[in-house]
DNA sequence: TCAATATTTCAACACATGATGAAATTACTC
DNA sequence: GAGTAATTTCATCATGTGTTGAAATATTGA
């Protein structure tokens, strides 16, 4: 049986909504998924071409060496995210104007985006949500893609934060924003480690739930270590 | 020139403090270095080989597969690190009997220990750190490794953290866990992404600063999300 | 000293990998 | 419909992979 079908027999399939999907995008898609559950070096270009239905030569003919392919798939969906967490960022200062959001408010404009999109119908993106956390844990790709996509954002964070909390040192701001990044990507790696150990109880797949749970953990951390500390 | 020196050879150098290591121990040396850094996938038995200025044969002759060798080689230090921790967690528990330790204080009895871990001379224990992050990321190791090692240890954290604050929902600290645990994972990862946001203002390699901050934030996020909510 | 055992090397295997050039096919434009 | 450009397939390359058996060497114990 042959699974690989020629663009005549692709087009003839009515797809869900309107045409076929064109093959780039098809071998973005299996990339994705892929790369996202087993990492770069655990994901060979016949593996992706076998789940996109493709010729392992249709990805050097689209995107060139395997580097630059993965790179084309983190970068489909980046600016996507960057611009909806932009917008929920300026929404939350303009709200608060002609004062300053609550720590919480701040958090809670950056991390609800992220639920709403791990979340999302689209497979796709929920896919992505776990490339951006195996990204940001990878030390190749890490210093390379985030500082261009997602670091601008988080920049904006840090200074609407030392507004806010104008006594907290910069470092402990970086810090705060650390350790609440560890959280979140562990989170939108969904693991599957917290079924295991709550044994049920708790579902990695419930982004939303531990997003919602973050927003109030991270605020009342970050205001505890900035917080002036009394004389000893 | 020949890297690879006969078991004579390097018998004739005086090691450090005394006889040279075993092979069996090279191997695992440099197997630790460089699945820490680049993961499963990412590194050949060569590479590991070389590193250890050894035969590649002799890897399969000490481990058999690939895979138990990177099994062997998180089991070596999971047992000592666990009963550091452990012993740590007890010394807590007795010191504040017959009452109860501060949620902050039992978050720093299994924390500060990573620090000194981390942060030891030996830089096979650094890699170690790195390792565990590694795995507790992977979907593909991460559920086959942890349970056995380190869970059981979370068990008896979240029984305690459930004795001092009696009104959370289970979930709830099993949340708090796992927002804690991606905090931690992050630092020990060591990505050198804070390097970069913070221009040099913070340093990944500082694992104890870190780790000092990140007990007072995850105490009060925890404590955040268990007390008990006014009635809306 | 010598046999038995453990360790280490060597050479090679079958297979998977990323990559590519040339041919075949399809899509598009006039 | 012919001709051009874009896309897709096919066959193949050189190289790297994990793994293994057999030979060589070193170590051990009597």
């Amino acid at each position: 049986m042959r699974l690989i079908l020629t663009a005549q027999q692709r087009k003839a399939i009515p797809e869900l909504t309107n045409g076929p999907k064109p093959r780039k995008e098809l071998i973005l898609d299996a990339a994705e998924d892929l790369f996202s559950k087993w990492g770069y070096d655990g994901v060979s270009l016949r593996q992706i071409a076998t789940l996109a239905h493709v010729d392992v030569a249709l990805l050097n003919y689209h995107f060139g060496k395997k580097r630059n392919l993965f790179e084309e798939v983190f970068k489909r969906r980046a600016q996507i995210i960057h611009d909806i967490r932009e917008e929920a960022l300026t929404d939350c200062l303009t709200q608060a104007e002609p004062g300053l959001p609550t720590v919480e408010q701040l958090i809670a404009s950056l991390l609800l985006p992220l639920a709403d999109i791990a979340e999302s119908d689209d497979p796709g993106w929920q896919n992505y949500c776990a490339l951006v956390a195996y990204v940001n844990n990878s030390r190749e790709w890490g210093k390379i893609m985030m500082p261009k996509y997602f670091d601008p954002l988080v920049q904006r964070l840090v200074k609407v934060l030392q507004a806010i909390i104008p006594d907290a040192p910069e470092e402990k701001i970086y810090w705060s924003h650390e350790l609440m990044s560890g959280a979140v990507m562990l989170v939108l790696s969904r693991t599957g480690r917290i079924d295991i150990l709550s044994q049920g109880l708790c579902k990695s797949s419930e982004v939303r739930t531990a997003i919602e749970l973050m927003i109030p953990f991270c605020a009342a951390g970050i205001q505890e270590i900035c917080k002036k500390k009394p004389e000893e």
